[in-house]
DNA sequence: AAACGCCGCAACCGCCGAGGT
DNA sequence: AACCTCGGCGGTTGCGGCGTT
């Protein structure tokens, strides 16, 4: 109706010559002029308040948390009615409330096809992944997760992801080992518990982020873990299940007071090496490494593990979309059952480590990412094993040890993405 | 039992882009 | 071209539940 256009037009100009000469404020109690205006309440709230109009106006309307009796009105009418011109939803549904606000309430619960409940674990797999590729960008990861919204899924992230990533010293940003987020006792407390590969783990995610300029890695932290190693292989009685992490800490203590005890097997002299070598731990050296764990006997199955290796800078680009040139590397964390047996590491493809070797003057592209096969026992939609199914010290502990993240192919169409 | 602090999550806020006029 | 509406998005807030002291 282009006579209404040019009535609001005009309508516009006025309250705007009104709003500059009197001072009025669009966020104060309600004036007599916005009173005046409300002949509809649709169109009050854009031509209030020029600029950056409010999605309605909230005089009068309700905030908070919703009660059931505007659930069922929400959903009645959302059953009958369909999504769609939110502004106009609240008069028409009966309810006191911003058509922002009821749109929220349903996309982001009432929505029937939401599925509620923990996440399960091919999900974390998957949300960390996609956050690697896709940064903050909850809803392209949340339109990878059938019946997850992208608000639950960036609470997820901020309450539970992301604490454990820094836990692990990995920045949750880059998704790259940073040392100074590192908590050393969870290393530490790894190796006591009888997983020293889950403690080389960490140690190689302390080695790989030397790729950057400035080493991160302090050597006398890594003496420390070295000489745990050497520790644990001296003194395996001293390891055992319940070795708690006081007497970790006191253990810890001793030896440094020993002091630069250095590990007298040639095997930690090569892991020494590795060490205070030119902090550029690459996949050949990562190998070694493994070979000389395994010949130590830590674990027959360790030149199939697969540490989060990276060739260069760990890169993850924050305009993703915007510049798929953007090298990117990123660690594969690998996710493994808790278990007293070292020997307990997962078996993965051959090719698996080269795939993660990334390097960003070879050409990125898609592909190399995408490339990680998906292991997974479960899709996405099965009742998989829920992380929380149990404790949530158990699920802690049951997710710090190994890290991979693999994506279900199902759940990652780049074609979407982009 | 009360006080306090922490944590998780639902909800809100402000900004933005697409599409329409 | 300019402006507006609408819906979507990411960041932030605040409240309730829970554990600890």
């Amino acid at each position: 109706m282009p006579h209404l256009s040019l009535f609001l037009s005009n309508l516009i100009a006025l309250l705007s010559n009104y709003k500059s000469q009197s001072s009025f404020d669009s966020k104060s109690k309600p004036s007599d002029l916005q009173l005046h205006i409300k002949f509809d309440n649709n169109i009050s709230c854009a031509t209030a308040e020029m600029g950056r109009a409010p999605c309605c106006d909230k005089n009068g309307l309700k905030k908070g948390p919703w009660t059931t009796e505007e659930d069922a009105l929400l959903v009645d009418y959302m059953q009958k009615h369909g999504p769609g011109n939110w502004r106009n939803l609240p008069k028409n549904a009966g309810l006191e409330r911003c058509g922002k606000s009821c749109r929220l309430r349903w996309t982001n619960y009432l929505r029937p096809d939401i599925k509620r409940g923990r996440f399960s674990f091919e999900e974390e797999e998957t949300i960390i992944q996609l956050h690697s590729i896709l940064g903050n960008k909850w809803s392209a990861i949340a339109a990878r997760l059938p019946g997850r919204t992208d608000n639950e899924i960036k609470n997820y992230w901020n309450t539970h992801i992301r604490k454990r990533l820094l836990k692990m010293g990995i920045d949750p940003v880059t998704h790259a080992p940073r040392i100074d987020l590192l908590d050393l006792s969870s290393i530490l407390s790894s190796y006591m518990c009888n997983n020293p590969a889950a403690a080389l783990l960490n140690l190689s995610s302390l080695l790989s982020s030397t790729q950057q300029q400035q080493p991160l890695v302090n050597p006398e932290l890594l003496r420390l873990a070295t000489n745990l190693l050497s520790i644990k292989h001296e003194n395996p009685e001293l390891c055992s299940q319940n070795y708690n992490l006081h007497d970790q800490n006191q253990l810890c203590n001793s030896q440094q007071q020993n002091s630069q005890v250095l590990p007298s097997l040639q095997s930690h002299d090569q892991l020494q090496n590795l060490i205070q070598g030119d902090f550029s731990v690459d996949v050949a050296k990562m190998k070694q490494l493994m070979q000389v764990i395994n010949a130590e006997g830590y674990s027959p199955n360790m030149t199939n593990f697969n540490c989060p290796t990276v060739s260069q800078e760990n890169m993850v680009p924050s305009n993703f979309g915007a510049d798929h040139e953007t090298a990117v590397c990123q660690p594969s964390y690998v996710p493994c059952t808790t278990s007293s047996d070292p020997t307990n590491v997962p078996d993965l493809p051959e090719n698996y480590f080269q795939s993660l070797n990334y390097n960003r003057s070879s050409d990125f592209s898609f592909d190399s990412v995408m490339s990680t096969p998906y292991s997974s026992p479960t899709g996405l939609n099965s009742s998989g094993t829920y992380i929380n199914s149990s404790t949530e010290d158990e699920k802690e502990s049951y997710c710090s040890d190994w890290w991979k993240f693999e994506i279900p192919e199902s759940a990652l169409d780049i074609n979407d993405i982009m």
